[in-house]
DNA sequence: TTCATATATTCTATTTTTAATATATACGAA
DNA sequence: TTCGTATATATTAAAAATAGAATATATGAA
């Protein structure tokens, strides 16, 4: 048992990219230095459990970190994910940003009141 | 009821690379300009059936396109698969062609017998 | 027509994934 | 300690994906 990180298996990858809700959540985060749950729980208006699961998966997935600040746990792009994934997701959100439901998702979260961290996007 | 194509959903495109079976046909067939069943059958050492059914999924996904010429039926990337897809795919190959089980796919192909075009590979 | 080859589909069982609800934990303030 | 906010997890049920075996279809040759 060592901490070494495993290669991240393309499969694995794509599985973790594979479901709505972690997409909108990774669009999201990728698009900012890093969120909280309840900021994304607010944009995507879904329930704090499921968004909290899906982080998890992805957060399994070694796609995304997480760092706990006083109560507020924020998420970001996992600085070890290896280059090519970064671009798949990187094509991915320049494509899509532009399309519902991401375009939705990022005004209800420019407009939310009384974020965390109060951070401009990218 | 027209034949334009639909945009090609991000979750649905994902959700088509989600597995490894689809994974490995996929960077078969983007490495080759087309690839019929049963060299992918040969190389992947699975049953036909179970290659039949992964290729429809990309197939209904819009990621690959279809040609029977005779007996058999060429598989290829999908002309009208938008860029970003295409570059995803890409992205993907490059970082793992050098990787199991793409290697040893890639291999079993190269020294297939009797294969219906005797292409060669990009 | 019949046969042979290549590919596709159907059927059924199994596994995996997802969701909703309820509950638990972590942290800070009082 | 208790409370309140933020987040995580467990439980159970439903839905979806996958596989293997059998069968069907398409094409060309005889």
């Amino acid at each position: 048992m060592d901490a070494r990180a495993e290669r991240l298996v393309a499969e694995d990858f794509f599985q973790a990219l594979a479901d709505n809700t972690r997409l909108r959540c990774l669009m999201l985060v990728a698009a900012h230095d890093e969120l909280c749950v309840c900021e994304l729980v607010h944009a995507l208006e879904l329930s704090q459990p499921k968004i909290s699961r899906h982080l998890k998966l992805l957060r399994d997935a070694g796609v995304v970190d997480d760092r706990r600040e006083r109560n507020w746990v924020h998420y970001r792009i996992a600085e070890e994910l290896p280059s090519w994934a970064r671009r798949v997701i990187d094509a991915t959100r320049e494509a899509n940003a532009k399309c519902e439901p991401f375009i939705s998702d990022t005004q209800r979260l420019a407009t939310m009141a009384d974020r965390p961290g109060d951070r401009c996007a990218s």
